[in-house]
Parts: C-alpha cells; sequence; structure tokens
DNA sequence: CGTATCATTGAAGCATTTCAACTATTGTGG
DNA sequence: CCACAATAGTTGAAATGCTTCAATGATACG
C-alpha cells in the first residue's frame, strides 16, 4: 500500500465552525513545517500541479485564492474547492494528485517535499495530530458539500456558499470572490446564468449588495443563513 | 482542540479501486485492534449511534449493511455511506457523531472504545498509517460523490452506483442491494421514482436484471460502465 | 482602441420532481 | 395459517424550474 500522509486541501469549512483560527493555535508545529518549505507563485489560471501528477509536494496557501478542480472529459469541469490563505493543499493522493489545483488569482504559496512532511510527521506527534485534524476537516468539508449538492435548491446553496464565505472572512460582512461565476457554479453544481440570476433576486431582496467586481456585502446575514439552512 | 484520531467511515470507494482487500494486507495491524473490540448487534432500522452523540465508540461492519445519513429539519434525509463488512464506521468527528449510522439490514458489529484506539494508534505506527488511510480513502470517496451529485446525470448517477456496488461485490455480477429506493435515492440525490423508472429503463436495455428482490444481475458491465462515466 | 472574457438578461425546451393512484410485498395479529 | 395493515415498488400525468440557446452589455487586457 502506498503512502498515505495525507495532507489536504484544507476544504471550506461549513458555516459556524472556525476553520483557520484553531489552527494559529497550534501555528508552532506548522511553523516548524516551514523550515522544509519554500516559497512559490504562480499566476492567475495557471495549474499548480495538474490530476494525476505524481505528488511530490503539498502546498499551503500563503496569499491569493487556489481551486482544486477536476476537468470530465465531456468537457465539464467540477470544482471540489477553493483554498484560501492557511489552507492546505495536496496530498491525500496516494501517489498522484486526484485534482488538479489552479490558481484563481495571483498567489503564492509555501511548498513542502512530501517525503519531509511525512518524516516530520512520524516523529513529531502534535505536527501528526495537526496534519490528521486537517485531512477530517477536510472529510467533513466534502460531506458537507454532499449534502449541499445532494438536498439542498439552487438558491439554498448559493446562499449557503455566501455564508460559507463569510464564516471565512476576517470581516463576515464584507465579502471577496476572486472567483468567476463559472467557478461558483462549477462548485455549487449550477449553470453561470442560474448563479447570476439567484445573485441577483438576492440583491433584489437587499440581502447583499454588490459592492464592486469581486466585492460582496452582506447586508442581512440572518436572512441569509435562513435561505442557506436545509441541513 | 478536539481529538481527531479519525477512525471513518470507509465509504463505497470509486469504481476500479479495490477498497476491502489490501485492506487485508495489513489485517494484522487491525486485529490487534480487535482486542479492544467486543461485538455488537443492532437489528434492522435501529440507530448504531444518532447525528450529535458523543463520540465514544467507532465500530467496524462485520455483517450486514449499515447506511450513514443525516435527517433534515424538513424530513428530508442526506444518505452519505453505506457500509458492508470491513468498513469502519465512526469518529472522524470531533467530540459527536456527525452523521448517525442506521442499520439497514440486522447488522453484527465491531465496537471499539475511541480511547483504546488513539492509544493504540499511538504506539503502532502501521495502526496509525492504516486508519490514516481509511481517513483518507473515505475523502477521496466524498470528493467521487461530491462529482457524481454536482455533475452527474440522474442516470449516470445510478449506473455509477451499480458500477460502484459491483466493485465492491465478491462476485462483481452479482450484486445485493439491501437498501431501499428511498435509500439509494437519498444517496444519489434522487426521488424513489426517478431511481425506479431509471432501473426500469436499464432492465429493458438487458444492462442489468432483477433474479429478486434486493438481487441484481449484471448482464452488461461495460455499457453500464460507459453510462456511468462521466468523470 | 479593439478584442476577449465575463456578467447579465430573455425565451424556449426539457427533465426531473411532484402528485396521485395502484400494485406488490412484508410483517403482524387474530 | 389466513387476513389485514403497513411499507415499498411501479406507473402515469402534469407542473415546475433549471438548463440551454442566444444576444447584449460590461469589463479587463493587450
Amino acid at each position: 500500500m502506498s503512502d498515505a500522509l495525507g495532507v489536504v486541501s484544507a476544504a471550506l469549512s461549513q458555516p459556524h465552525r472556525v476553520a483557520s483560527l484553531d489552527l494559529a493555535m497550534d501555528g508552532d508545529a506548522l511553523t516548524a513545517l516551514d523550515r522544509i518549505g519554500r516559497i512559490v507563485s504562480i499566476a492567475r489560471d495557471q495549474a499548480l500541479f495538474l490530476e494525476g501528477d505524481r505528488a511530490k509536494y503539498c502546498f499551503k496557501v500563503v496569499a491569493g485564492t487556489v481551486r482544486s478542480c477536476r476537468r470530465l472529459f465531456d468537457g465539464s469541469r467540477y470544482v471540489a474547492n477553493f483554498n484560501r490563505p492557511g489552507d492546505f493543499i495536496g496530498l491525500n493522493a496516494d501517489e498522484v494528485h486526484r485534482l488538479s489545483a489552479e490558481a484563481v488569482t495571483d498567489a503564492t504559496l509555501m511548498r513542502y517535499p512530501r517525503a519531509g512532511v511525512e518524516q516530520m510527521a512520524a516523529a513529531q506527534p502534535r505536527l501528526r495530530r495537526l496534519l490528521l485534524e486537517l485531512v477530517c476537516r477536510n472529510l467533513a468539508a466534502a460531506q458537507q458539500q454532499t449534502l449541499l449538492l445532494g438536498q439542498k435548491s439552487p438558491v439554498e446553496r448559493v446562499a449557503s456558499f455566501l455564508v460559507m464565505m463569510s464564516a471565512r472572512s476576517n470581516d463576515p460582512e464584507h465579502l471577496s470572490l476572486p472567483m468567476t461565476s463559472a467557478d461558483i457554479g462549477d462548485y455549487l453544481g449550477l449553470t453561470v446564468e442560474t448563479v447570476n440570476r439567484i445573485i441577483g433576486q438576492l440583491r433584489a431582496q437587499q440581502i447583499i449588495q454588490v459592492s464592486g467586481p469581486a466585492e460582496v456585502l452582506v447586508k442581512d446575514i440572518i436572512t441569509l443563513e435562513n435561505l442557506a439552512e436545509a441541513a
């Protein structure tokens, strides 16, 4: 069996659960990791790695936004995650990446050789636990997404997405959505048109306000959460 | 932060990846685990534990089929997994279970105290690795399900489900589907009617054959795989 | 300044859902 | 062991709502 030291794309956490903050508490275990890391940069729409690539490295987003996705042979695309600063991307894959990672915006990342990470994890229980925690968090997020795609209506999906982004944002009222509608659509299992129409509705209902390109203001988080909740 | 020794509901693996077999290779690490386990039985439709319950134990299915699911306040239900013999169910949850586990059929399981599992894992690298492998496998399965729900058509979903069940079956041509259409529907994000209509189509096309209640014969796995594949 | 990409809006088509009725099966109590 | 009740599967018809197709408008970028 292959090595499975899963370092993982730390996915969007479910609402009402802070994802990054409690990670900071264990920051020292992660900064230790940084000793074997190297900064890499990547331009918008460039691939960090492709599905099927040998998983030699794993990454942590330092700045910018990255998407984990897969292209299907019929041309459609499936977006599994948006990765924001602090999130890990990488290799729960056996030997190869199961998802591609592409830069939504110009991005800066920390790159860690997987072998090194495994060595450190083997020696450091705290780091090990932290990495496991990340995998579990990702699993929870994936299951949450499963629920969203399987049971929620388009409006609920978009509302959930916004609530999720709000929960992850530094300022919960002020969202920056650097990804395109197509990205969001492929993430939520909807077409671009449907996503936009729903955002239009939410705007008309004064629930959100579009302040600029990629800038959204949440005016009524309560209503938004009510719309989101079918979970 | 809570303990996150994630032992995990080993989900249905994606097609073309054997899930249980390679696990047997590391069986000794798992049999060691059995020293702290206890056999428990559960009747059809009974809950092993509920979403929100304190996650004191984790389980391994010995016989029967279990579903991991969640009930939404609007009455609908979301089935995350079907767990078959050899699969682990349990606690990637922080302190509480995130999903309920209910018996699809009368079932026998091995129950392990989580604290004990964590102790053993801390001491045994092989076991640790094995459990991590299980978590990662589950994550992969959840992402696969995400793709299915987000991108695939109803026919593709049902075909995928059958291919998946075939891949997990001892005899790939002979499937036993103990779960109800409602279970399958909630798993695939479809209504009972749609599931049944599609199964009817597949039967009419001689791709499958329903030999008895809960018994399906796969007559044309190639076509089935073609129908399933949008991934 | 022009081009390519992305967002927006409209209208039509179609597939799944929803609703409803009926049949079959399972299980239970008499 | 039969009969009835409850659950599950099946089929049909209508409705809804998302997708698809198409065109326009806005924005970023060369």
